[in-house]
DNA sequence: ATCCGGCATGTAAGCGCTTACAACCTCTTG
DNA sequence: CAAGAGGTTGTAAGCGCTTACATGCCGGAT
């Protein structure tokens, strides 16, 4: 007979004065299915290792009472958790946020649920962060950049917790890291404006202060500019946030001198303070490339879009993301015992706001 | 004595040949510290049950031993994970970023982990994510607009999680929702226009598919051209992904034709449409306002900077996650039964790609 | 007919915490 | 000085699952 008998339905569907969580559980789908609890479980987890009629049955039963399994029952039983987690300074920056897009996806296809911290560039809230997680007993982590406290990694490695860095890649690093080299991708920036003919270089970048990615770019713009003799003064070079107003403030600051003595090539940290200093352009009446060159990083929507489109490095991020989950996933099945690091190029994107030096 | 004997902790520390998890657990604290598992708990979670002495007692074992608490087994106990959900479109859009944002760095406040799902505006995945989320034991959960299945909010009224609807607030919703009219933001749009003077509409929109929000916007836009016998015709009105490309692509639709069969004023679904047109216009020689009003919808941190400024409504989406979080916590605190829904105003910001009409 | 291997299922012991209840101790109070 | 109040700590029973091990069954080999 194929079909549950109703007596054992009716007992199973009434009996709801529970304590506890209030939800339906396992026990009851057993019940129903006139099945032990192991096979109920079985069922789920392992379904080639039950007959198909019971399975059925199970299913069944497991739909009529619309049973959801308790995640938290399962992690200690099994001390799996299915949880991933990563960690990326800020949602509001267009790049992390398509990273976390890209793991997101990947892990969501495997069963995974994705934990989220943001440690707004504070390594304090990032250990944290790391610690709420580890508590919930992620089976693996991304973390952007390198630059945490050694504390967080140790953490990491004492529980065996996989983990990747991700966004920035440096030959030599400790750490399994997915992403690109910050100081090549500036030298390539700067090589760019110097086969322009540019020899005045001024800089705009976000603070360097615990973040390994700025560190790298800015050594990467200098120890191209030292190869050609060259550096950025200290009177043209302007670290503040990493906003279009900060980008407007110093590029006003910067070419709101007589005309020999301003830059010719502007350098910024991220597309975000380019765009900032192209539209303070546009309100002083100055334009790239014919009063001067300027270069982003990250490539984001917007700077290939809007006039005079940037130059700018591209970074796939979604691309991180995606690779940075399936590299942990590979850890957490067996397949490989850590992460293996992988070097993207950053693209450069010439357009047309660098251009050759018009004034000697 | 403060000082703990060290024999005990040389067990404690010794006995590490542990089976199941292979993490330290509360009963070695128990042990390290000289007391009983129930009042290490307390001493975490209900500290002013304890004596100083013990307290300190029971920190220093669980620094020593670098104890994390296991959510799973502390979740099964008490059933309370602590964990709350958000489910967006997609994290793709900065606005929706910052509403997670928002939600992120309350919760944190309150010892809540965020669990993040994307429906990418794809229903059946937004309802899967949302059993995962349930399966979780989520406490309370976010989700953006009211578009989706009966059956997610009936899991969630069935499991009593308290659940608010955010971004979209409509009169005579069945859900509790923080968020602001989308129909009433629109009218407003549409108004301004008219008292410039303008007659004919165009309109550039991303699709409404399972999107009440554009939904509600297409009407209140229709809604406010019908009280003056107005309408876009269809040749004028132009759906599409809601990508800067559609918006350029749309505006040359639009506007490469004789002078006086385009449309005067151009209302865009939201600002990265609108971006789009604008940097169409700039390649075709057009410019705002002189040649044609835009309006988007959004107030993207470019759109104020972006010559021209943008005319359009400023929704500040990190506040409402702020108030979903703390409504929610005020739920699963037990202060109110259900969340009270929010009506926030949209602001509209009259900026410079609007102006009079010039032709007529 | 007997035995054994292999498969399907059941039994029951936890996983690492919380918490009701009990036990105890120290004061206060009549 | 006995009794009770109030505060601190311990005991032990689960929370809802998984899984090692035991059991029972069937068919083919002996």
């Amino acid at each position: 007979m194929e079909n549950p008998d109703k007596t054992r339905l009716k007992s199973a569907t009434l009996r709801r004065a529970r304590g506890g969580s209030g939800r339906v559980k396992l026990d009851e789908v057993a019940e129903l299915a006139g099945v032990s609890t192991a096979t109920v479980s079985r069922a789920f987890n392992e379904p080639e290792k039950v007959s198909e009629a019971v399975r059925d049955r199970v299913m069944e039963a497991a739909n009529a009472l619309n049973w959801i399994p308790n995640a938290a029952g399962r992690a200690l039983a099994s001390s799996r958790t299915h949880i991933a987690g990563a960690i990326i300074p800020t949602l509001d920056n267009e790049i992390f946020a398509h990273q976390i897009s890209g793991m997101q996806s990947v892990f969501a296809e495997h069963g995974f649920t994705l934990f989220l911290g943001c440690s707004n560039y504070d390594p304090a809230e990032g250990l944290k962060q790391v610690q709420a997680m580890l508590a919930r007993g992620v089976e693996a982590l991304a973390i952007v950049g390198e630059n945490h406290p050694q504390e967080l990694f140790d953490a990491l490695r004492s529980r065996k917790v996989p983990y990747v860095v991700t966004y920035s890649y440096r030959q030599g690093s400790p750490h399994p890291s997915i992403g690109f080299d910050n100081g090549a991708a500036f030298r390539e920036i700067v090589e760019h404006l110097l086969s322009l003919g540019h020899r005045r270089f001024a800089a705009i970048f976000q603070p360097e202060a615990n973040n390994d990615r700025v560190k790298a770019r800015l050594d990467g713009m200098r120890s191209a500019l030292a190869k050609s003799n060259l550096a950025v003064a200290t009177g043209d070079l302007c670290i503040g946030t990493s906003t279009m107003e900060f980008g407007a403030e110093s590029f006003r600051l910067l070419m709101n001198r007589a005309a020999d003595l301003r830059p010719t090539a502007i350098v910024c940290g991220n597309d975000n303070i380019a765009l900032g200093a192209l539209s303070a352009a546009a309100e002083m009446g100055l334009s790239a490339p014919m009063d001067f060159s300027i270069t982003g990083f990250d490539d984001l929507t917007i700077s290939s879009r809007l006039m005079p489109h940037l130059t700018t490095m591209k970074v796939d991020n979604q691309e991180i993301g995606v690779r940075a989950a399936k590299s942990l996933l590979s850890v957490i099945n067996g397949d490989v015992t850590s992460p293996i690091s992988v070097e993207l190029k950053a693209q450069l994107k010439v357009r047309v706001s660098t251009g050759p030096l018009q004034r000697q």
